[in-house]
DNA sequence: CATGAATGAGAGTTCATTCAT
DNA sequence: CATGAATGAACTCTCATTCAT
């Protein structure tokens, strides 16, 4: 695979839309700003992309399917219920923490109406290897049998809570921190005798 | 008497800051639609604010004092640890139910660079009613001793996660949700035997 | 004479007036600024002047009728052409000096376009018994005989140029700059045998 | 080349900017009106200029340059001090009547609080050949021995009030003038014996 | 007479986007 | 492919002026 000048222009394309918008919002990252991070006529970033909206919208599916990619790479299904979950829980971890800006901008664009709606429905979806393994826990009467949603806003967002904290200057994470979030994590939905 | 139509107009100037940056964020709700929606000239608004900087600050600091005298208003020192923190619980959840459009504009800014970083520094103290009673209960054992922002990221902010994917329109949020988020809230957080 | 509330605020109007263009200049001198100065409301203005443009107008034909009438207010006819000239020259230098702020605005007038023309047209005319001398002084074959307006560029304004200096903080005046100024001022114009 | 259209454009806007001022005022004189003169786009502006206020300051400084450039052209410092004065004097006064919108230009800037206080505090500076000359008059025994601030006063400023008069139009200057001003200036401030 | 509140019009400025090269 | 120059539209904010009281 030839990485042609074009695939590199591009590449600092994305590169420079998550970190401004990260750094400043996406109001006041200017597309002007973007080019000149990345090194390039504002002209030129008109070759990859329709226009801004574009722009954001193809570099938040674009890192959603790294994301997802990442997190379920080394996943088996034979795996037991909480050796998966586990398994899963640790390589969101991993990626939120040490791709922190992806993570980061994921995070913007869930929350901020900046990409297309229709992009945005898509929800958890992109998820399903760890839906259907909260399914299996279900029946197996592991996990408790509550909306997948909670146990999404109880089991995986919170690890994005605390890297907002600490992207804000209010918190800082450390080592232990990750075991005892995990334990919270899986004390908070698995279903106890 | 002469006051009055002066509160109302900053009232609907406030209201139309809230819905506006919910519904487009902070870009895309300029000051002439604000206005607009309040039902006012624009020049109006730099009668009650000094800029757009200085609105959505003024509008995030009032809301937010709004929120925190709501969560702890019927809660008293003397309850018990579990029974106090119910309590607490269930208020901010009422709040993030009932006034949504609130809540809603403080995760916005929260998460979002568009308030001062002074403002938000802050951080979770404005919690610090809970925040003692958490130490009260670590102290007699009941609490896990754990960060207090790990604390916050299990047991408060997975509500606000569920508020936001119902405002996108990917969930509903159904009465018997609540009592399974709190008990989700309560298991992640409370020091098992 | 009575000084009602009325005249005690339009006096105060026209001095917040005078300082404000005189320091900040024509632009910047906004009427909200001229009112909060004068201790009144800006409606109150337009109680007394019809607008902006005739505030101004006022301002500067009376503080110029003020002016005329000082410097020849020691005047008589019956002087000699030099003793009358060095008369006037001191009582225009005196003004000039003492009553600096009422100066500078006048020269503000008749440089910028901030007054109407019809007003700005009278030009040196208000100086008539002093033309009326430099003719006599021409007759009499004591003064040159060249236009009044040269008589004026060379006698009279260079003055204005030493208080414009000074006003900018680039000089000082100090007192035997008078006497040197008069001898350089008479010396342009007399008629030397 | 690619340079030339760029050139055209910024010296349209340095003109449009001159011209506007000259008539209207700062104020009076918005970026869209200049703009329009120049035949371009408002955006096009802070292309070339920071600011209104940074395009007003360039404006400045390269007028003064040019002026400065064109009075002291032909002088040279072996010329007698009558001689030297004589040449840079009527440089001046043909700068003024030929380029008399730079001219007026610079005079505007000199009087109002348009340009930034620290590029008008150079005061007479740019003069600087003239004033050695002056010391050399000075000592010589042929210029008075007087402040250079009073030497210009008298000597150099009252052409522009000629000049200002004449733009007015209540004064029209005729070639004769010229002479006699020439001497009415050489009068002030010759030392007479 | 006097006012504080209100505003429409227009100021300076920015920005997503285009186009000639 | 790539660009710097250019721009129309829209932004935030100001101000001379008015009006209900």
């Amino acid at each position: 695979m030839k990485l042609t000048k074009s695939i590199i222009k591009r590449k600092a394309l994305v590169d420079a839309t998550i970190q401004l918008i990260n750094e400043d919002g996406f109001h006041n990252a200017p597309m002007s700003k973007i080019a000149k991070l990345a090194s390039v006529s504002p002209a030129t970033i008109y070759l990859y992309f329709e226009n801004k909206q574009d722009l954001v919208n193809k570099v938040f599916i674009e890192i959603k399917e790294i994301f997802t990619t990442f997190i379920f790479e080394t996943y088996l299904e034979e795996m037991t219920v909480e050796d998966g979950f586990e398994l899963i829980w640790r390589r969101i971890s991993l990626f939120k923490l040490e791709q922190c800006k992806e993570a980061m901008f994921l995070m913007h664009c869930d929350f901020n109406p900046i990409i297309d709606k229709k992009i945005r429905e898509e929800g958890i979806t992109h998820l399903q290897p760890l839906l259907d393994l909260w399914q299996r826990g279900k029946n197996e009467g592991i996990i408790k049998p509550i909306s997948n949603y909670l146990l999404f806003a109880y089991a995986i967002n919170p690890i994005s809570t605390l890297l907002i904290m600490q992207q804000q200057g209010i918190y800082t994470i450390n080592p232990s921190d990750i075991n005892e979030a995990y334990k919270a994590a899986w004390d908070a939905i698995k279903l106890s005798k």
